[in-house]
Formats: structure tokens, sequence, C-alpha cells
DNA sequence: GGCGGCAATTGCCAAATGGCAAATAATGGT
DNA sequence: ACCATTATTTGCCATTTGGCAATTGCCGCC
């Protein structure tokens, strides 16, 4: 549970009374392989703490063919913020792609934190604004990238993910065909 | 100014003190067609308003072609907010795409704002993070479709947007050259 | 250990997009 | 209004990626 502090610290101070309690808030929850976190029309109510796993943020179109917008894995949050913070529908799912241990708040918890510790606020508004603003400037990035290049930059930026995550998520997430993914490995090689 | 208020108060209650209070802080400010609001490597030390006017937040390679990541326009805040936030250097630049009109504070009054009026936080956590998860899928979604489908939900989203920007700055943001843009223009006429 | 089902690879061909260069149109400055 | 500059369009062809189907590989289950 040290590792959320850590992760915590990066962002702003708190003092050892405040670290106690964020962590007695804190519940572990086990989430299995291909269970959700959090599903697309229903309220988010627990932010959640990655200790051990890799999430997926995914929808489904009308043919059934899931897209993948994105990985979570250890030492993130993970969170439909705008369903959380505003308790409105999710727009998507949040899916464990391998078993999953986070630690998890409730929205009272959350709350209640935010009441309790004067910093807690700018804290969730670097890690939000931080996170975000980094993942869109990266997605935009491959926008205009081929494939093969988005794929190197992954191995890149996300190392040993490659190998946790099914190869038909990944291509979704580089917007790519399996197949097409499947035959830049190969020209890798 | 008083589309500032309308705004904000999208986002969360503010009484007519208040109100009255952020409209002092606000400085007009002209930033006139290819001049920059913000640059890559300086801190970004305002937050503007957009009243009047198109900004792209965009970047330039080693070969010195900019490459537009999004655009910016009438009633929505621009600013580079890691920059802003934390007062660390822009990591791109805020053009000026036509002649602009902002409302813009400092990051002095602003910080005044956000210790006189409780709600200010809240307003800014949840423009924020809406505003970035929002881009975010779209542009994730962008991903996974095909270029013309990308310029017709362009089309969709932004109307009357592809008039005021140039088409090279268009393609950029799309992911692709501007001549297959321009193919794919005279495709739909 | 064998079977069934899903995931990944591969071949073949079509469609989409890029690269480059030339032609044309639009724009800004004087 | 004219010129110079830049933006856009277009043609031609190369490269990338997709679609589909068949094959192979992998993994869990009995």
């Amino acid at each position: 549970m040290q590792e959320l502090i850590t992760y915590l610290l990066q962002f702003g101070y708190l003092d050892v009374t405040q670290r106690e309690l964020i962590l007695s808030k804190a519940r572990w929850k086990a989430i299995p392989k291909g269970a959700y976190f959090s599903e697309a029309g229903k309220i988010s109510r627990e932010i959640g703490y990655v200790t051990d796993g890799v999430f997926r943020i995914c929808y489904y179109d009308k043919t059934g063919d899931g897209f993948t917008r994105y990985f979570v894995y250890e030492n993130r949050f993970v969170v439909d913020m705008n369903s959380f913070r505003d308790e409105l529908p999710s727009a998507e799912y949040i899916e464990a792609v391998t078993d999953c241990q986070v630690l998890a708040f409730s929205k009272e918890d959350f709350t209640e934190l935010s009441n309790s510790i004067p910093g807690w606020h700018d804290i969730f508004f670097k890690i939000t604004s931080y996170v975000l603003e980094n993942k869109l400037r990266y997605t935009s990035n491959m926008l205009v990238q081929d494939a093969q290049t988005r794929y190197l930059h992954f191995l890149e930026h996300y190392p040993g993910l490659s190998n946790r995550v099914p190869l038909s998520m990944l291509a979704s997430y580089l917007g790519i065909t399996p197949s097409s993914l499947s035959r830049i490995r190969k020209s890798i090689r």
C-alpha cells in the first residue's frame, strides 16, 4: 500500500496523519480477468489504484467488436472520471485484461478525504490533468505516424506490456487490424 | 464578457459577488493571426477564454513541419495546463489561426480567484477533466476510422470550423497529407 | 494425452493513403 | 491593380493497410 502513498506524494504533500487516513479508507478489491471494474451505462462509484494487473478502457460498436482506447496498469489510478465525478453513466467499459488487484475508494470515502485533506483536490487535479494531457498528446501523435512506428513507440513507452495483452486488443489500440499487427511483428523479427 | 460567466456556470455555482470578482480580473487581449498565445519551451503564464477566433495547439518536428494537435475556438479556455499549473516550460505552441480575442487571467489573478472563491477549484477540475476526457475519446476514435470518416465527423462535430482553418492544418489534425484531404473533399462534392 | 475453441499467422488481392511534381488558385504586400 | 508568395488541387505511381479465408498454434478442459 506504500506504493499508493509514494505515487500521491509525486503530486503534492501529505503528512503522516493524512497518509494514514487515506490508507484507512482503501479497500482491496480483486477483479478477475475478463470482469469489469466499471461498465458503460452504469455509474462508476469507485476509483481504483492498480497494484497488480492490466485493465483496458474500451467500448463495443453495434456489431459487437471491442475497441481498446487505452490500457491502465500498475501504479496508476483507474476510473471513468466523468462518471465518478458527477455520478453520470459511464461511456465505456473498464475491463480486466489480466487478473487484477486494486486499492479502491468509494465515492463517499473519496469525498470525505477531499473534505479532511486540504491538498486532496490539488493532488487529483494534477494527476487528472497531467495524465490526460499526456495521453492526449501521445494519441494525437499516433495519428500522424504509420502503424509500425506506432507499434515501436508502444514497445518503448510501455515496456513489457505487449506481452501481457492479447494482440487483438493491442491492434485496436493502435488503430490497425490484428492481421496487420501480426505482419508488423513478423517484419521486425 | 457575460459569455464567460455563462460558460463557468455550466460547471458550478457562482454568486453575483464572485462573478464580479472574476470579471474584474479578466483582461482583454488580442492575438493577431500567426502570433502565439503560448510558446514551446516557455512558461504559459496566462489562461485565456476565447471570445473570438481560432487557435491551434501544435508542434514542429526537426524538419520544420507543423503538426496541429487540436483547435480551440470561441467559448472555450485555451492554455497549456501542465505549464500554467506547475510553471513548467510548455511542450508546444498555441498559435492564433485567425485574429483572436481572449479574456486573459494571469497566474497571480487566477490563484487569487482560487483563494477567494471556494468553488473555483471544482469548476476548473470539471472543465479540465471533462474537456480532456472528451478530446481523448474523440482522438482515440479517429485512430480506428478511415480518413474520410474522420473528415466527415470533423465537419459534423465542429460545424463551420473547416472554413476558418487552412486545409494544411486540418490535414495534419486529421493525420493525413494535404493532398489526401483535398482529394477527399473532391470526392464528397 | 487428446479435443475443441479461440487467438494468431499467413497468402492473396483490393482499397486507401502517401510522395512527388506540376498546374492552378488564393492571398498578402506595395 | 500587380506581383510574389503560398496554399490547394491534381495526376501518376509506390507503399501501406484492410478484408477475407485458410492454416497454424496455443490453452484450458475433460
